[in-house]
DNA sequence: ACCGCTGTTCTCCG
DNA sequence: TCGGAGAACAGCGG
């Protein structure tokens, strides 16, 4: 979503929004495409919050976005057909900009600018790690009191915005805690260690995604990227024993049985890993 | 060709 | 309240 976000700021940078418009898809849930249409001119700014990016445009008017699981925005030129394209920008240097979105999980919500910030579920989102900052104290608080496992705590956008499947589960890794630990056993270095690999995890992402597509699902590009993420059944990148996954909050979750060891953690089945 | 996955979140139950 | 299951949907790889 951040790299998104800058993609953004950078193709809207001295130009002018001409004309938007959208097909009538469910992407708007229960707002109205008429009022996406009206958007123009300049974008005065665009906030990033979690995983939900705030429009602000000239005139007031404004958008709240969220990629889902398969949004894109993607530029293309004038008359280039883009597949899946859902809603698009047409800038006056010849550009437009297409919201492409195959399974329409994703939203684009029109709204006032000034209310963006106090939409729900916007208003509440918890401390977001990259533009918040976060301290060991603060992630602690916000996720130690959690009685579900540690890595869907990790992922509940009330407690912190922002972690998704993939960065919960690397974040994880490199802090060497079972995804299963439960929150309120951790202690002060295991929140100071998981705080740092949070950040380790951002910045590594952000270095890894920089560019104008997105990478890890770019086509041609079919290396996983990640530490642990998506390589059940394969060798550990820091120890070389098959990474194990199992299924947490309706999501499959991978670790490293040996550098995330299970202490204090609530009954669960890990399963051998597939692929 | 079919099956079972998938970067998310919301609603509906018990 | 909380937590799990299912739903919304389409594509891709095994």
């Amino acid at each position: 979503m951040e790299i998104a976000r800058r993609n953004l700021v950078r193709w809207f940078s001295g130009r002018r929004l001409v004309r938007a418009e959208a097909d009538d898809t469910r992407i708007f849930r229960g707002a109205e495409r008429r009022h996406f249409e009206e958007l123009s001119g300049r974008l005065e700014s665009l906030v990033r919050r979690g995983k939900y990016l705030l429009f602000a445009f000239e005139g007031g008017r404004g958008l709240m976005g969220h990629l889902g699981m398969t949004g894109k925005f993607v530029r293309r030129t004038e008359g280039q057909v883009e597949p899946h394209s859902r809603a698009r920008f047409h800038l006056d240097d010849g550009h437009v900009i297409h919201f492409s979105d195959p399974r329409m999980f994703g939203r684009m919500e029109p709204a006032p600018a000034p209310l963006l910030r106090t939409l729900d579920p916007v208003g509440l989102l918890g401390r977001d790690p990259l533009a918040d900052g976060l301290t060991a104290g603060q992630l602690a608080e916000a996720v130690g009191s959690s009685r579900q496992p540690l890595k869907v705590a990790l992922m509940d956008q009330e407690r912190l915005a922002g972690l998704g499947n993939i960065h919960a589960a690397e974040a994880l890794f490199r802090a060497g805690l079972h995804p299963s630990r439960e929150p309120g056993s951790l202690t002060p270095a295991e929140w100071k260690r998981l705080v740092q690999a949070i950040r380790a995890t951002i910045d590594f992402g952000l270095k890894e995604q920089e560019g104008e597509e997105p990478v890890y699902l770019e086509e041609g590009r079919s290396e996983n990227p990640f530490l642990v993420y998506g390589r059940a059944g394969g060798p550990c990148s820091q120890c070389g024993t098959p990474v194990e996954s199992f299924t947490q909050g309706g999501r499959t979750t991978h670790f490293c049985p040996k550098c995330q060891p299970r202490s204090g953690v609530h009954a669960s089945k890990p399963r051998a890993g597939k692929r």
